[in-house]
DNA sequence: ATCGTAGCCTGGAGGC
DNA sequence: TGCCTCCAGGCTACGA
């Protein structure tokens, strides 16, 4: 949603100058803030990519051998408005970008919680699927959502892992942009306990397994893309869009939309899967 | 090589 | 009312 948006608006501006509010946010550039600024300060942007929670837009002149690149951690957003206006609360990084034609526009960077951020970065061979990367994304695995997606080679990586299922849904390496709404999500559909030793799946199990989650990632694009800030950003009281989707995630001891059965909360990996214990019950060889 | 855990960070929610 | 603690999560560093 964010790259289809930046596709339309940035895509051939140049940038004219950059502003970081936040060294945080540029921390795991190599050559620190200033060195950011300088990479990026009259350089052309080219259309967005993104794998996962990673979105980059190479930089020209083409061949284009750098890109600048942002993770968006949990809470980050990249906006793109009128250069000018009012800071936004969490802004962290501004570029000031002068498109082909019309008035300066403000690429911002905006994270509440600065675990994402922005760096310039060489472009390198992906070890997933051989595409064009930047380098921290090289080792990254493929976006079910992405076309060069292969399911039946995730599906038999997954099945050769020695761990719990969840935990193998959550490793970027092996399949990138799922997280533990959608992974809890996921396994309720497929009707799987997040610690289902991954060694003990059948075939089956493991494609309708991925097909659920290829649904719920459309399911959520379609809703207009979910950042967790959405989950908290209705004051007035009005549910998130994407809330009101959920199944289970969020919701202990409500009921499983599928037989009623008040959800359960187990702490999980310092955090927390939520599970319908009747559809997926625990099984008894269990691997966190 | 593979698997598991702690910690990074901010702010909203809820307890007292 | 205002403080305090808990909790959310993608990723990395590090230990087993």
């Amino acid at each position: 949603m964010v790259r289809r948006g930046l596709e339309r608006q940035v895509a051939d501006a140049t940038v004219t100058s950059v502003e970081v509010h936040n060294t945080r946010s540029v921390r795991r550039h190599p050559d620190g803030t200033a060195g950011f600024a300088a990479r990026l300060v009259g350089r052309r942007l080219g259309s967005a990519r993104r794998r996962g929670k990673y979105l980059w837009l190479p930089l020209h002149p083409l061949p284009a051998t750098d890109a600048v690149l942002a993770h968006l951690g949990m809470s980050g957003q990249l906006l793109v408005r009128p250069t000018g206006g009012a800071a936004e609360r969490h802004l962290r990084v501004r570029l000031v970008l002068q498109p082909g034609a019309g008035s300066p526009l403000d690429l911002r960077f905006v994270d509440q919680r600065t675990f994402g951020g922005l760096s310039v970065a060489p472009l390198a061979v992906s070890l997933a699927d051989g595409a064009c990367v930047p380098e921290p994304v090289r080792h990254i695995g493929v976006d079910p959502l992405e076309e060069s997606f292969d399911a039946a080679q995730v599906g038999h990586r997954l099945s050769r892992r020695r761990t719990g299922v969840k935990r193998a849904l959550l490793d970027q390496a092996l399949l990138s942009g799922v997280g533990n709404i959608y992974a809890d999500e996921a396994l309720w559909r497929a009707r799987l306990h997040y610690a289902r030793p991954t060694e003990t799946l059948r075939r089956r199990e493991v494609s309708t397994l991925l097909s659920a989650l290829r649904e719920v990632l459309v399911e959520a694009l379609e809703e207009g893309g979910t950042s967790f800030d959405s989950l908290y950003v209705d004051v007035d009281g009005q549910p998130g869009y994407f809330e009101r989707s959920l199944a289970v995630y969020g919701r202990a001891d409500r009921p499983c939309p599928r037989c009623a059965t008040p959800v359960r909360r187990d702490p999980f990996m310092n955090r927390s899967s939520y599970t319908c214990p009747r559809c997926q019950p625990r099984p008894r060889r269990s691997r966190w």
